[in-house]
DNA sequence: GAGGGTCAAGTCCGT
DNA sequence: ACGGACTTGACCCTC
């Protein structure tokens, strides 16, 4: 574990962004039909079982339905993987879906996983997707989900939250990613939770998870408690990553340039890893009219009528050059996770154009 | 194949 | 007190 204090931009690692847990095939006919395209899409994502479902079963038919949603996914994942190394470098980061293993932490599938073959199954296909991911230089990442969350008033829901997140660190640590601080930039994102216990309490449980995990963890900045200076109370213990979208919303407007000195900050809490942020703008359908080539005005929209939830909802494409020129400033320092509902279909254009437009790839 | 009810989980917010 | 939103709509049953 090297945490050496480093507050300078890690230039050692080229600069890169990504989608977010699903791949959506191009609209063009490549398919002939409508069920020819989503049957494109089936084999590129993972899928899930519910515990209910599983519950219903026979002993047998469980472990089969478990194991065949797993070798999907295993393949799957393979196949995102696959995809990703095929794109140009800055393109080579993919947000993985936290559902490889469906039910890891839950009493129904557990006794599955533990199953001899399933183990082997599982063991084999990481390994073998994490060498793929290192061969091909994609960064990976997951994000788990809102019940994920190691300080909360209720001990249950902390027990059961720091379970999911030791699951999110057995995942990473079969792909490779086990041992040292934050391995080729992979990392586990989780936000701070619950107003109670708030920063206190995420700081004291740090003390709870393993070291994998702590090695492994980030939190981030959201759009309603815990913004972008809360967060970086956390700094000295872990990596923050700035959520752009989260922190305009929160700050009811402020868009935060890369000599801000809060980004000093964020690459120190990185300690040496080249950081992460996230980027997302405000859905389509909510701004239909906007100036593509000007920045959202929080105050001025909200006094037009946009509610705050109508404007924290995350668009499908990134439409607004002007946050896409945002985007291309602040890669110099970090790298980021596209978050549109569009995915690739974002991420994509998002790349080729800043790859395109000199002013911005000097940045 | 389409449509509708269901799905493991925590927390906050608006009604 | 309850439903919806959030990481993300997908899954599963019935017709």
């Amino acid at each position: 574990m090297s945490r050496k204090p480093n507050t300078s931009p890690n230039t050692s690692e080229p600069p890169r962004l990504g989608f977010c847990c699903t791949f959506i095939p191009d609209p063009d006919p490549g398919h002939k039909t409508l069920k020819a395209a989503k049957d494109a899409a089936k084999l590129m994502n993972l899928g899930t079982v519910t515990m209910a479902h599983l519950e219903r079963l026979g002993p047998t038919a469980r472990f089969e339905k478990l194991e065949g949603v797993v070798r999907h996914n295993l393949a799957a994942l393979e196949r995102q993987i696959a995809w990703v190394s095929g794109r140009p470098p800055l393109e080579r980061l993919l947000r993985m879906a936290s559902s490889v293993l469906p039910g890891y932490t839950h009493p129904v599938a557990q006794p599955l996983y533990a199953e001899p073959a399933m183990r082997a199954l599982i063991e084999t296909g990481l390994a073998r997707i994490g060498e793929r991911a290192r061969a091909g230089a994609v960064r990976l990442s997951m994000h788990p989900g809102p019940f994920c969350i190691i300080a909360s008033r209720n001990p249950n829901a902390q027990a059961n939250g720091i379970a999911e997140l030791e699951y999110h660190a057995e995942v990473m640590t079969m792909l490779g990613y086990g041992s040292g601080w934050h391995p080729h930039g992979a990392h586990l994102n989780i936000h701070v939770g619950g107003r109670e216990p708030g920063i206190e309490g995420f700081r004291e449980s740090l003390s709870l998870i393993s070291e994998t995990a702590r090695n492994l963890l980030t939190v981030e900045n959201d759009e309603s408690l815990f913004g972008l200076d809360a967060v970086l109370r956390l700094g000295d213990r872990v990596p923050v990553v700035l959520d752009l979208h989260h922190h305009w919303v929160e700050s009811r407007g402020a868009y935060i340039e890369p000599d801000d000195p809060r980004i000093r900050a964020v690459i120190a809490s990185w300690r040496g890893v080249r950081p992460v942020s996230h980027i997302s703008v405000s859905r389509e359908s909510v701004l239909p009219e906007h100036d593509t080539g000007t920045l959202p005005d929080y105050v001025a929209l909200a006094e037009q009528g946009h509610s705050w939830r109508d404007l924290a909802a995350h668009s499908d494409l990134m439409w607004n050059e002007a946050v896409n020129a945002l985007v291309a400033r602040h890669l110099v320092w970090t790298d980021f996770e596209i978050e549109a509902k569009g995915k690739n279909q974002a991420s994509v254009p998002l790349a080729a154009q800043i790859g395109r437009d000199p002013s911005l790839a000097a940045a």
